[in-house]
DNA sequence: CGAGATTCATGTGAAGTATACCTTTAGGCTTAA
DNA sequence: AAGCCTAAAGGTATACTTCACATGAATCTCGTA
């Protein structure tokens, strides 16, 4: 027992080394923030628009667009938070309900998301097997009994109405008219600027009873905010000068993404942390950048279904030095194979086709639908990864799906 | 040589099916009066 | 008779399959200069 680390050395210095943390939660992507800089015009706007459910009057409806890391998610929260301290502080019966459209599984369906809807209201719901009619039913007489007035929140609004069409909103809009004791507010909040034109006409003129637009940040506003946390969130002095302006760079370059900047300055000072190095450098900046990158697919990755996660690691295989395009066909033929090997049931072609695309829409391949000619058609997929990060996201699925590689040679 | 027809590989929409889950209902059993 | 349990019947949402048709540029075909 000679090697090895002295785990209670290591753990004593750990307690005595000082972080570079004062209060990481600041940093962190739920939270918060007290105040939130440059966007004033918007808070304004927004409480203009909200204030009336104080005297229980029906806000309008609102259309919230920008793209993401625009604060859109973050000033509604906000401003849902100080006007649920007041409603309370005056015992009015508001609640609001926020909603993440694109939650596969979670919010992806029209029964999905009125049975979230219910259920944050206290109401269990089964994940299927009921009238979709029926949970209508059941949030319209919770909001008739409790004489709530809701203000449902839709967040990425445009992916659901891509997927299922636009009849949820439809019956949405459509409830507030046959409820006497309650309201409900609907806040619609989307990446896309033109979804609100793909509206049927009369969803459209009801959701957006007012719009409101959220333009992107500039390096020097993404440089105030994150000042402005890493004020509260890290000790003084212990950032490497530039880390700071790149970070904002970096992210600027990105449509101005403010969360995007955020966790790369966390990230940063992770790893500087755990390198010991007392202040944030410009190296640790970088390495966060691959980081992020390698845990979001690796997240994405691990929660994918097995059927999935076959697809993606054929596809994987296929170009294991990501240089070439590969085919749907050929991903296919290979899918095919490796059920054999591993007895999983294939899906069919048709199956897999989607599938390809709707990993393509989490970002984890590049999926195009292109046209060769004589022939024929098909999705050119490629990986925009890192070799490195390629071939442990292939291990990760290899142990994960438990395929031997070398089975895989004589193929 | 060039316009129009052909071709290929698979995209894509619609309708059908399997599965897992739900409520309702009817029958059978128990129990208390 | 009332109450309770159970199992079958009848219904739904979702993931997937089946079927059939749509796509669109490279290639082929054939009339024309």
């Amino acid at each position: 027992m000679t090697q090895g680390i002295n785990l209670n050395n290591f753990f004593s210095d750990y307690i005595k080394r000082e972080s570079i943390f004062k209060d990481k939660k600041i940093l962190q992507s739920n939270y918060d923030p007290e105040t939130i800089i440059h966007r004033d015009n918007e808070i304004k706007q927004l409480a203009d628009i909200l204030a009336p459910c104080l005297k229980n009057e029906k806000p309008s409806n609102l259309f919230v667009y920008g793209k993401t890391g625009t604060g859109k998610t973050c000033v509604i929260k906000h401003i849902i938070t100080e006007i649920e301290k007041i409603s309370l502080q005056n015992s009015l019966n508001l609640k609001f309900i926020y909603l993440n459209c694109k939650l596969k599984r979670t919010a992806d369906t029209e029964y999905r998301v009125i049975a979230q809807i219910c259920r944050a209201l206290g109401k269990e719901i089964p994940i299927t097997g009921l009238p979709t009619e029926e949970v209508y039913n059941t949030f319209h007489s919770i909001l008739e009994s409790e004489h709530r007035n809701v203000i449902l929140v839709l967040d990425e609004i445009d992916e659901l109405v891509k997927k299922i069409g636009d009849d949820i909103l439809y019956n949405l809009t459509r409830i507030n008219t046959e409820l006497k004791n309650s309201q409900l507010v609907l806040i619609g909040i989307s990446n896309n600027i033109m979804f609100v034109d793909t509206l049927d006409p009369r969803v459209k003129s009801s959701l957006s009873e007012e719009e409101l637009l959220f333009n992107s940040y500039n390096a020097l506003q993404l440089q105030d905010i994150l000042k402005k946390r890493a004020l509260f969130a890290l000790r003084d002095n212990n950032i490497d000068s530039g880390v700071i302006e790149k970070c904002a760079a970096y992210a600027a370059r990105e449509h101005g993404d403010a969360r995007r900047a955020i966790e790369l300055l966390r990230v940063s000072a992770e790893l500087a942390d755990r390198a010991n190095s007392g202040k944030i450098l410009l190296s640790h900046l970088d390495e966060a950048q691959d980081k992020i990158e390698k845990e979001r697919v690796i997240e994405i990755t691990k929660s994918q279904p097995r059927q999935h996660q076959l697809v993606l690691f054929s596809i994987l295989s296929l170009c294991p030095n990501n240089e070439k395009n590969i085919f749907t066909g050929e991903a296919y033929e290979l899918y095919m194979k490796l059920c054999s090997k591993i007895n999983l049931r294939p899906l069919t072609q048709r199956r897999v086709s989607d599938v390809i695309s709707e990993l393509d829409m989490l970002g984890v391949v590049n999926a195009k639908v292109i046209s060769k000619g004589r022939y024929g058609r098909t999705r050119e997929i490629n990986l925009n990864l890192s070799k490195e990060l390629l071939q442990e996201t292939r291990k990760l699925l290899e142990s994960s799906l438990d395929i031997k590689t070398s089975s895989l040679s004589n193929l």
